[in-house]
RNA sequence: UCCGGCAUAGCUCAGUCGGUAGAGCAAGCGGCUGUUAACCGCUGGGUCGGGGGUUCGAGUCCCUCUGCCGGAGCCA
C-alpha cells in the first residue's frame, strides 16, 4: 500500500494509504473517532466510524493515549473543515507502541517545564514552526554564498588558543595540552581569504561566558565570510544584500510557519535595501540627545542598542566603532586613528546585533604592536603574521549569529527556542 | 559575578486576617455519529521545594539552603 506524507497529502487524494506516525489527540463521539495524527511533516485528521471498523481496532483508537506511535490506513478525501483541506477515511488503526502518559499535554505550561522536556517539546506545531524556519535561514545563507562566488572552508572547532584573548573559552584536554573550543572562525578565514579569495565557514561557536539573557547561548552556530580585496564599504554592502536574500527567502517559503507564528510581517517585508548607515559618532549623539549616559568610546549598553534600532523601521548599520572597544585586529581609521573600520548590523524590532564585523589590519607593523597592546602571546599568532609577511591584501569579513537571525525573523521573545537543544548558562539538559 | 522575582496535585494556578488543601486541564470510568483547546456526569490524585524558628496552631510570619525564572555586565 502507498505510504503517504501529510506534507504531500494533496497528491494522494481519493487514494487509500498507509499512514506512520503519532497521535497527537484525539476526539470522540462515542460512534466516530476524530484522530489527529502528527507524521513529522505535519498533522491530519484520521476519522474513524464505528460502523465502518473493526471492533477491536475501533476500542484500541478510543484507549489508545496520546503520542502513541500508530499506523492508520483509509481514503484521502478533500474536506472543507480541515484547517489543511484534507482528512482520512480510516479504515484501519494499528497501535505500533503504545505510550505511557505524555507529560506535555494540549494546554497550559510553562518555559521551564517545557525546557526539561525539550526532547518532547520539538513534537508540537509551534517548534516545528521555528525549527523549519531555522533550516530554511541556514539553506539560505548557504545559497547566498555558494552562489555570490564564496568557497566553503571550514574553521576547526578545537583551537590552540584564543582568537581574541579576551573572552571566555571552554577549556580541554588535548592529550596533555590545553584546547580549546572556538568562539569564532575568523582568523582562519583570513588564512582561507589568502588562499581562495572570498570564503565562509558555517558551524558552531561556543563562548564560555556567564551570560544569562534572552540573547545568549554557550553554544550557537555562526556563518563568518571572508573576502580578500574587500573593504569597510564593500564588506557593509555584501552584509546588507546577505541579509536582504536571507529575509527575503524565508518570506517567499515559510508563509505557513511565519503564520503560525503569528508573526507581524510588516517589518520583514520592510528588510530592502540600503540599510541606514550610522557612524559610531552620530549614534552616541543621538543617544545622548535621546538622554542615554552613554560616553564616546565606550560600546553601547542593552538600552542604547534597543533605543537606536527603534528609531528605524529596518536594520541599522552601526560603523567606526571605538578602536579601543574591539578586537585586536580591527584596522583603524587612517584618518582617525580613535575610530576602526569595524560595522555592526542592528535588527529592528528591539533584537539589536545579529551582525558584527569589518576591515582587517592589513600591515604587519601594526598588527604586532596591537597585539603587543592587548597583551597577547606573540608565538601563538606567527601563522596569523604570515599572511601580512606573505601577499597582505585588504581583506574585510563579518559573522552572523544564526540563533540570534532566527529569533528576530520568528519574532521569538528568547533565543532558547531557536535551537533543537540550547546549551544555556550552568543548563546542559537534556 | 551582581540585582530582582518565584517555588501549593502530572500541568497551569487560586488559597482572604495565621485556624483541618481548592479550581481548571491531564489521568481513569461512563455517555454522545462532525469534533477543532469538543462537550456532559462520576472517580482517584498533596512530605504546600529542603531544614530550622516564632505560635495553642504555619501553605500563610521570620532565618537559612536548594532549584528555577528575568535582568545587568560581556557578546553573535
Amino acid at each position: 500500500m502507498t505510504k503517504a506524507v501529510v506534507e504531500k497529502i494533496a497528491q494522494f487524494e481519493g487514494q487509500e494509504v498507509l499512514l506512520q506516525g503519532w497521535l497527537a489527540a484525539k476526539r470522540s463521539s462515542g460512534k466516530i473517532h476524530f484522530l489527529q495524527v502528527r507524521d513529522g511533516t505535519g498533522t491530519i485528521q484520521c476519522v474513524m466510524v464505528k460502523a465502518n471498523s473493526d471492533e477491536e481496532e475501533f476500542a484500541a483508537a478510543d484507549r489508545c493515549p496520546q503520542e502513541s506511535s500508530i499506523e492508520v490506513k483509509g481514503t484521502v478525501r478533500k474536506d472543507a473543515r480541515s484547517p489543511i483541506g484534507f482528512e482520512i477515511e480510516a479504515t484501519s488503526f494499528k497501535i505500533v507502541a503504545e505510550a505511557e502518559p505524555y507529560p506535555i499535554s494540549p494546554k497550559d505550561h510553562g518555559t521551564a517545564f517545557l525546557m526539561e522536556h525539550r526532547h518532547l517539546w520539538l513534537r508540537s506545531r509551534r517548534q516545528h514552526a521555528i525549527l523549519r524556519i531555522r533550516a530554511t535561514i541556514v539553506r539560505a545563507i548557504r545559497d547566498y554564498f555558494d552562489n555570490n562566488g564564496f568557497l566553503l572552508v571550514d574553521a576547526p572547532i578545537l583551537t590552540p588558543a584564543a582568537c581574541e584573548g579576551t573572552t571566555t573559552l571552554f577549556e580541554l584536554d588535548y592529550f596533555g595540552e590545553k584546547a580549546y573550543l572556538t568562539q569564532s572562525g575568523q582568523l582562519y578565514n583570513e588564512a582561507t581569504a589568502a588562499a581562495f579569495g572570498k570564503t565562509y565557514c558555517f558551524g558552531p561557536t561556543f563562548r564560555a561566558e556567564k551570560s544569562k539573557t534572552r540573547r545568549h547561548l554557550m553554544e550557537f552556530w555562526m556563518v563568518e565570510p571572508e573576502m580578500a580585496y574587500a573593504d569597510l564599504e564593500e564588506n557593509m554592502r555584501v552584509a546588507e544584500d546577505f541579509l536582504v536574500y536571507v529575509v527575503g527567502r524565508v518570506l517567499e517559503e515559510r508563509q505557513v510557519e511565519l503564520a503560525t507564528l503569528e508573526r507581524d510581517l510588516a517589518p520583514l517585508e520592510a528588510v530592502k535595501g540600503p540599510f541606514p548607515r550610522v557612524h559610531y559618532k552620530d549614534a552616541v549623539a543621538k543617544l545622548q540627545e535621546l538622554g542615554s549616559d552613554i560616553v564616546d568610546g565606550e560600546d553601547f549598553g542593552a538600552d542604547d542598542e534597543t533605543v537606536l534600532t527603534k528609531l528605524y523601521d529596518r536594520p541599522i548599520i552601526v560603523h567606526h566603532y571605538p578602536t579601543a572597544a574591539k578586537a585586536f585586529y580591527m584596522k583603524p581609521d587612517p584618518d582617525e586613528p580613535k575610530y576602526c573600520f569595524s560595522m555592526d548590523v542592528l535588527a529592528p524590532e528591539g533584537y539589536g546585533e545579529v551582525i558584527g564585523g569589518g576591515q582587517r589590519e592589513e600591515c604587519k607593523e601594526v598588527l604586532e604592536a596591537a597585539i603587543e597592546a592587548h597583551k597577547l602571546p606573540k608565538e601563538a599568532f606567527e601563522w596569523y603574521l604570515d599572511l601580512r609577511r606573505y601577499g597582505s591584501v585588504p581583506h574585510s569579513g563579518f559573522g552572523l549569529g544564526v540563533e540570534r537571525t532566527v529569533a528576530w525573523i520568528c519574532g521569538l521573545p528568547h533565543i532558547r527556542e531557536t535551537i533543537p537543544f540550547p546549551r544555556m548558562l550552568e543548563k546542559i539538559t537534556p
